[in-house]
DNA sequence: AGCACGCCGACT
DNA sequence: GTCGGCGTGCTC
């Protein structure tokens, strides 16, 4: 008698056993009865053996086998099964979050079948002057006969009139497999490779398709994407796939015509907007090899692929490779277990690091290669330092600003403002008792929105009318206070009766479209302002840009997230390397009360690379990450009592069971404490060993599932995580 | 996660 | 009188 160990899309951190009577292998999908869902869950087998711990005579048995052969290859079940440990998620949860919705509602996971139009024997043999009263369908009927079928534009209609007369038919066929590399070709490119990109290729190159993790550090402008395309060359030539990922908004059209053009070979894209079946299709091309390259983002690295070659990952420290809820991983950091799984090489490339790689470059374990040189002609940005102290704002805008504004515009030139707040200001107040507008969901104070007349909570989105009065005093008196970008706006307009404005960010640009129509009139040129929070600072570029104003540094700089001037220097990178790009010299100012903070200087004197590594040291002597690695415990309840009592007990727990090496931090209020009816709060464990705080992860988990508390609270355990 | 069972408040 | 709110328990 046979049992299958099976997974369950469930959150719990176990499988189910039941017994097989037909024949089925390991990573199969069945249909099983379980609880009370009438005999119809899909789950996975994970093993297959003759006992069970279960009470036998209790087991339920399989219903179905719905695959032929596994679901996933086994470099992906190596590696998701591998994540599941790691990340101490349900390997139920892990295995169907990698999976295509379609495959997780129990499609086959075959090719659709093709229907085509035919001639049938009576279409063949009939005469064409039979039907001269019917002038398109005469024309249908013979574009058959010629085999031009493909070059005749005739409607539906058409079709179905030919079907009723008996003179065509559809039947259905499997299409093949597509062979594209029997044809496939590199386009040259008219572009002259550069010393550094040269070296860069060659090195990739020389590593014969065997694993290693090489980082592309490269600075705007120099060139990364034809390192890409040329990498990419040699591996698709060697007849292999290839995997490249990109961050969320990163996606622009302009980048895969670049592959588009490069390669004649097949390559899917993997965006927001495709349908379930549209996804499943490429999923599906991916595993029997039909297409050359994937782009995609972040769950893009559950792809399968027939042969896969090479996995690059651009911008790789960009945040939304970890998913912040669910199953946290990190695309990045998974790319590489699967590149090392699959024996692959993968390249990660950024103009900004993350600073967990470039400490891995600097112990070796990553291949560094370095490109410093910047195409043409482009000149870095002049950089300064704006001191506010003293100073009258408008808005947040100082004089000095205004001034340069008000001469690049002049020149007819563009100007960037970023600030990274939305909203009219972000806070409303009483100005006679003091009090605040709060949302009472989440405990914090309602963003103004001016145009739209309302406040809105940023934390859980919903609005509700400004008050006229105080709640608790009477008083009309009610003031906002601090500026967003809708205000910065209103007092650019002002300022600037005659100049185009353009605000972007996500109240203005929540559609695509907005956005590009936005970008279109930037394109124009002409005197222009933009003003946005980081959208702006993604992806596209404006060569008309020649003056961009950080309005508000400080809110980066002192920041209780020890992440925030990292990200921070990332962003301001990032701009000031777009400042001015196309021959024009570009100047960026950055208003700010701390004008002698350490890192700001190093960044602007010296560049991330310098900043990077003062910031390492600095996360050295503190033994912040990357010098020690962190799991976060969530936990949330109504009553704001459960879920601290929940952590205290792990706290307690993990004093008595783990020795002074365990550092914990908690529990505390999350980052945001309370969020539609819910409390919520953390415990951060901090360990300088990643496999030790792995073995306390291990035995934490199983000691949790046995307390009476576990039940009472929503709980989840995020290992690595980037927003503490 | 689902789904059912069970115990207390406002209403067609 | 019931409908339905969510706390609790269980899933091979």
């Amino acid at each position: 008698m046979l049992i299958a160990h099976i997974a369950l899309p469930v959150p719990l951190y176990q499988l189910f056993d039941y017994h097989l009577t037909k024949p089925a292998k390991i990573g199969m999908r069945v249909r099983v009865p379980f609880g009370k869902r009438n005999a119809n869950a899909i789950g996975i087998i994970v093993s297959i053996d003759k006992k069970t711990e279960f009470d036998i005579k209790n087991l339920k048995t399989v219903t179905t086998i719905i695959d032929t052969e596994p679901v996933f290859t086994p470099s992906i079940w190596q590696l998701l099964n591998w994540a599941a440990g790691y990340y101490h998620y349900p390997i139920g949860e892990v295995l169907f979050h990698a999976m295509p919705i379609l495959l997780r509602q129990g499609h086959l996971a075959v090719k659709g079948e093709t229907k085509q139009w035919q001639l049938t024997k009576l279409g063949k043999q009939i005469d064409l002057k039979s039907l001269s009263r019917t002038p398109k369908q005469k024309l249908l009927l013979s574009s058959f006969r010629n085999n031009t079928i493909s070059d005749t534009n005739v409607s539906n209609a058409v079709y179905h009139e030919l079907q009723k007369k008996q003179l065509i038919e559809q039947v259905s066929y499997q299409p093949d497999d597509i062979q594209w590399q029997t044809n496939f070709s590199t386009n040259t490119s008219p572009i002259q490779l550069n010393k550094e990109q040269s070296y860069a290729i060659e090195t990739i190159n020389k590593q014969n398709h065997q694993f290693e993790v090489f980082l592309l550090e490269g600075v705007t402008g120099s060139g990364k994407t034809e390192v890409y395309l040329n990498v990419l060359s040699n591996i698709l030539a060697a007849g292999k796939q290839a995997l490249v990922l990109v961050p969320e908004i990163g996606l622009t059209p302009q980048t895969i015509k670049r592959f588009e053009q490069r390669f004649n070979a097949p390559i899917d894209i993997l965006h927001s907007g495709l349908t379930d079946k549209q996804r499943f299709t490429v999923w599906l091309r991916s595993k029997k090899g039909e297409n050359a390259i994937v782009v995609g983002t972040r769950s893009s690295l559950f792809t399968p692929f027939k042969d896969l070659g090479v996995i690059i990952i651009d911008e790789e420290h960009d945040s939304s490779y970890k998913q912040q809820e669910g199953w946290r991983y990190n695309a990045r950091d998974l790319a590489i277990i699967r590149a090392k799984f699959n024996n692959i090489p993968v390249i990660l490339g950024s103009a900004t690091p993350s600073l967990e790689t470039l400490n891995n470059a600097q112990n070796h374990k990553y291949h560094l290669l370095q490109l410093t040189e910047r195409a043409g002609n482009a000149t870095l940005a002049k950089q300064s330092i704006l001191d506010l102290r003293g100073l009258v704002l408008a808005a947040g805008l100082s004089q000095p600003l205004i001034e340069q504004i008000k001469k690049h515009l002049a020149n007819n030139n563009q100007v960037m403002l970023f600030l990274n707040r939305r909203g009219f200001s972000p806070l409303l107040i009483c100005h006679d008792c003091g009090w605040i507008a709060e949302c009472p969901r989440c405990d914090r104070p309602y963003t103004l929105h001016h145009k739209q007349q309302k406040l809105i909570c940023h934390y859980c989105d919903t609005p509700r009318t400004i008050p006229k009065q105080c709640p608790k005093c009477g008083s009309t008196h009610l003031i906002p206070i601090g500026f967003g970008t809708e205000q910065l706006e209103q007092q650019l307009e002002i300022l600037f009766p005659k100049i185009k404005i353009s605000r972007i960010d996500r109240d203005t640009v929540s559609k695509k479209s907005a956005l590009d129509n936005y970008l279109q009139s930037i394109e124009q040129g002409g005197a222009h302002i933009l003003v946005g929070t980081q959208i702006l600072a993604k992806g596209h570029h404006f060569p008309d840009v020649t003056l961009v104003g950080i309005v508000d540094v400080d809110g980066a700089l002192f920041s209780s997230d020890f992440r925030a001037t990292e990200r921070f220097a990332q962003i301001y990178t990032q701009v000031s390397g777009r400042a001015g790009r196309e021959a024009k010299a570009g100047q960026v100012i950055l208003q700010t009360y701390h004008p002698d903070h350490p890192l700001l200087n190093i960044l602007l004197t010296e560049g991330y690379p310098k900043f990077a590594k003062m910031t390492l040291q600095e996360r050295q002597q503190t033994q912040l990450p990357p010098f020690s690695y962190q799991a976060l415990i969530r936990a949330a309840d109504r009553n704001n009592h459960n879920a601290p009592a929940f952590l205290q007990h792990i706290h307690d727990w993990l004093k008595v069971h783990c020795d002074h090496t365990l550092w914990q931090l908690g529990p505390m209020p999350a980052n945001q404490p309370k969020k539609a009816g819910y409390h919520r709060w953390q415990l951060l464990l901090q360990h300088t060993n990643r496999q030790q705080l792995q073995r306390i992860l291990d035995k934490l988990l199983i000691i949790i599932a046995k307390w009476s508390e576990t039940s009472k609270v929503r709980w989840s355990i995020d290992v690595d995580p980037i927003d503490n």
